[in-house]
This record gives C-alpha cells, structure tokens and sequence, in this order.
DNA sequence: TGGCGTATCTTCTTCC
DNA sequence: GGAAGAAGATACGCCA
C-alpha cells in the first residue's frame, strides 16, 4: 500500500469507526457477564464451579472422554492412578 | 453444602443459561469484527496497521488519565499534594 | 509520604534495583519452564495433560474432594448427572 | 494414544518434577520481591508509586523498541518503505 | 482485623 | 512461532 486519496482515507475512517463501535458493545457484553456473576454469587452461588459447569457444557462429549482417557494415562504413569494389566500399544 | 431443591437448581440453570447467551452474544461481535477487518483488507487495507491506528486512538485516551494519575503520584512524592492518609513531613 | 534527602533517595534506588534484579530471576526461571514444556513436546508428551497434573499434585486431597463433590451438585442441578435419592441438607 | 512403558512413564515424571522444582523457585522469588516491598514500605516508602517507576523505568526500553516499530509502519503506510509484500501503488 | 470487591498481573488460548 | 485477546490467579485497599 502507498498512500490514500480523501476518498479512501474516509473509507479507513469508517472502517476504524466501525470497528470501535464493536469493541464497544463487546466490552459492554463483558461486564454484562461479570454482573450475573456477581448476581449469582449474592444468591449463594459459587462462580468457579459455574465456570466449570459452563466449560464442560461447552465441549462435545467425545473430545471430553479424550481428555479425560489421556489424562488417566498420564496419572498411572505418575502413580497416581493403580495400574491396568491388559497389554495395550506402547507409546512415546 | 449439600444439594440444591428445585427452585435452587432452575435458578442455577437460569444463570447459567444467561451467562451462556451473552457469551454467544459477545462471540458474535468478536466474529463481526474480524469480518470488518476481512472486507477492509478486501478494500485493499492493512489490518495490522488498522490495529495500531485503534491501539494508539485507545492509548491517547488512556494516557491522559494515566498522566494524570502519574502526576499526582510524584506530586504527592513531592509534597504538592496533602497525603492519602495523616503523615506530612519528611519520612523514611 | 513528602519528600526524600540524598541518603533516602538512595535508599529507594537500591530497592528498586534489588526488586528489578528480582524480577529478572524470576523471568529467567520462567522462560526455563517453558523450555521444559518444549523438550517434553518434542518427546511426545502432551503439555496440557502435564498442566493438568501438575495442578493435580499441588492441590491437598481433602480439596480436591470438596471440590469434585461441589462439581457434582452442580452437574445434578443442571441435569448433567442423574438424581440421588437420599434426602439430605437442601441449600442456596 | 495408549499408555506408557515403565522407561516413558520415569521419562514424565521426570519433566514434572523438573517443571515443579522450577515452580517453587519461582515462587520463592517472588516471595523475595514483596518481602522487599514490605520491608521498603516499613522504612516510609509506597509501594504503588514505587511499581509505578518500575513499570516506567521498563517502559523506557520497550518504548525505544515500540517507537522504532511504529515509525516503520507509519513510513510504510506512507510508501517511505517498501512493502512487505509486493503491492506497491496506491490502493483501495 | 478479616472478608469483600477491585485491580493488576500472569497465564492460556487463538489467530495470523 | 509470535502477537493479541480472554481468562484466571493473585494482591491490595476498604469496609464493617
């Protein structure tokens, strides 16, 4: 790119403009959020565990028995978990 | 704590649900954003000088309470300004 | 706080030279970690499992149980979990 | 993926604790910089004026860096550079 | 002086 | 792989 004529530095505008205008609205969504928070806490929920709760809705459930299979694995090879005994395929 | 009757658990929900819509909300607008720097660039605009252009219009505004604020600190190291709480003169 | 002579001047710089000494082992310690995580990845570990672990182990039994157990009552009031039948203290 | 021979399974734990040992030394660092901060703030100084001139004394290095970056791209905006790729009139 | 709300700072994830 | 944004953890200051 080189340089604008007035036409085209009134495009920029507009598109900048634009954009500011949604970061706007997006930061104002985000407190939006922050205040149910709030609200559910004053009403005795606890806001981590919602959290939680929202991740888990948010993932499909085969990804989620991915997850939880790999990290199963790696308890049992930390010790934290007791180990199987059905011979498997190795890996790393 | 132990588990929630049924009014408790439809409020959770309802919450929870809040939560999730504006959450939706808010990721529409971010998709709407980088749909308007997408036609920018189809305009022919460079989308990493653009976010310069709003880095630096948000930095002025935030610079001039940052300023602000950083003028009553050494204002206040200078003893132009009473203190936030009783001691007047020279100290440490 | 008002205003300092030559010898708390100079106290001041040495605390600030000692917290920026600081900060900087602190840095050096944290780009070592983050090669950690990278050696594993080249080894065929996956870095978010590790995480995960790692928060595991940090976290006290007792916690960890409270924890999953809050999870858990959230999960049932949101009908991610089949109910139980036995009554108990009711909440929220 | 399926689980790790005895060798891989050492091999983890090792990073781990790698990771972990790492953790705590960071952690001791940084327990370090506000006992320094305390024990400043018990001979009269504020440790939020002095964050601030530390934040400020990194800022003047960065912002070297920054300046140096920014007049790059305003002289590329203004064709004084050539483009990063191809392009080379004026547009949009 | 201990909990609560705020604010900063760091960490994690996503996009380029 | 590096930067930008979101999320989470932590620390400070206020109020009761």
């Amino acid at each position: 790119m080189a340089f604008f004529d007035g036409l085209s530095a009134e495009h920029l505008k507009q598109f900048i403009e634009r954009i500011e205008r949604l970061e706007e609205e997006k930061k104002t969504i985000a407190e939006d959020i922050k205040e149910v928070f709030a609200e559910a806490k004053g009403t005795g929920f606890d806001a981590a565990t919602m959290r939680t709760i929202i991740k888990l809705r948010k993932k499909d459930q085969a990804d989620l028995e991915e997850e939880e299979y790999l990290l199963d694995t790696y308890k049992r090879a930390m010790g934290m978990l007791p180990e199987i005994s059905g011979e498997d395929e190795k890996v790393a």
